[in-house]
DNA sequence: GCTTGCGCCTGAATGC
DNA sequence: TGCATTCAGGCGCAAG
């Protein structure tokens, strides 16, 4: 699934590829992947036509496409969600959602299986769309506060991996990247935040940092830069993930094999060895 | 105000 | 073999 260094793939794609042309029609094909945009439809296609796209912009997962009238086309990939330029005669995608008819015969394809994605236009959204001035800045953001991501950290009465998983104290981070990152800095997903040490923080951070830039690294080498695959999981995850999808295997640092926890609807690796469980007064 | 948990959705994998 | 169930996940929103 699409986490940040993949979205950040399919921005430059989108740069380089898009900005510049002009939508001249767009047809919805399946309206839940325009769900959020209030007005519908109908009115999500006409509001488009004729309209030039001058920027590419990306926070955290949500990604915008900045228009010459001011407005924003904002999208977010979901858990399947790709977009995809290509040639008008292209054969359709099984899951094609949304198409923008381009200029000089290209389409923009928004494709999506489960559509937990979605778009929307964004009113005057063109730098920074207020439906989402609730996401906060991302780890590898030059202007993301470190101090103030600690405060607000340690103000929480969570776990640690819920406070990385909640896009409005640091956004981008997602399941895989959690477990691997709070892996690598040996770090229990379950330990209390208001007990996290500054160096601690700042270490998880780096470690974040360290998985991302990795995955942006192979995920912009080994892809179409508009192309990310999501249907088999994508394939570098397989090669270079530590704890993550693993249990049983032996983790990378001591052989311990990796346990799956339940957690949050959904699963969470560690080594039980690297990353022991806190226990009340003890970290 | 802060924290937690549900429901959305599809298809692959698993279970009986 | 075939049908039914489980699982995966990000996000918005309701409930606690």
């Amino acid at each position: 699934m699409p986490e940040l260094p993949e979205v950040e793939v399919v921005r430059r794609g989108l740069e380089s590829g898009v900005v510049g042309g002009t939508i001249e029609r767009v047809h919805v094909r399946h309206p839940r992947s325009v769900r959020r945009h209030v007005e519908g439809a109908a009115d999500f296609e006409q509001q488009l036509a004729d309209q030039r796209v001058v920027g590419a912009r990306r926070r955290g997962k949500y990604l915008w496409l900045a228009l010459d009238s001011g407005d924003a086309v904002l999208g977010h990939l979901g858990m399947s969600g790709q977009l995809l330029v290509r040639p008008r005669a292209a054969p359709l995608e099984r899951h094609l959602r949304v198409v923008f008819e381009l200029s000089e015969g290209r389409d923009l394809r928004f494709v999506d299986q489960r559509t937990f994605g979605g778009l929307l236009i964004s009113r005057e959204g063109a730098e920074l769309p207020r439906e989402m001035s609730h996401i906060a800045r991302d780890p590898i953001d030059p202007e993301f506060d470190e101090a103030a991501f600690y405060a607000a950290v340690r103000r929480r009465r969570t776990g640690v991996k819920r406070a990385l998983l909640d896009q409005t104290l640091v956004s981008g981070i997602g399941n895989i990247y959690a477990d691997e990152a709070l892996w690598a800095a040996r770090l229990h997903y379950a330990r209390p935040t208001e007990t996290l040490r500054r160096s601690e923080v700042e270490r998880l951070l780096d470690e974040v940092r360290a998985v991302m830039t990795r995955a942006l690294a192979e995920g912009g080498t080994s892809f179409d830069a508009l192309y990310v695959n999501v249907n088999g999981e994508s394939g570098y995850f397989d090669r270079s993930l530590a704890a993550y999808g693993r249990r049983g295997e032996p983790c990378p640092r001591c052989g311990t094999p990796i346990r799956r926890d339940a957690f949050m609807n959904r699963s969470s690796y560690t080594c039980p060895r690297c990353q022991p469980r806190p226990r009340r007064g003890r970290w």
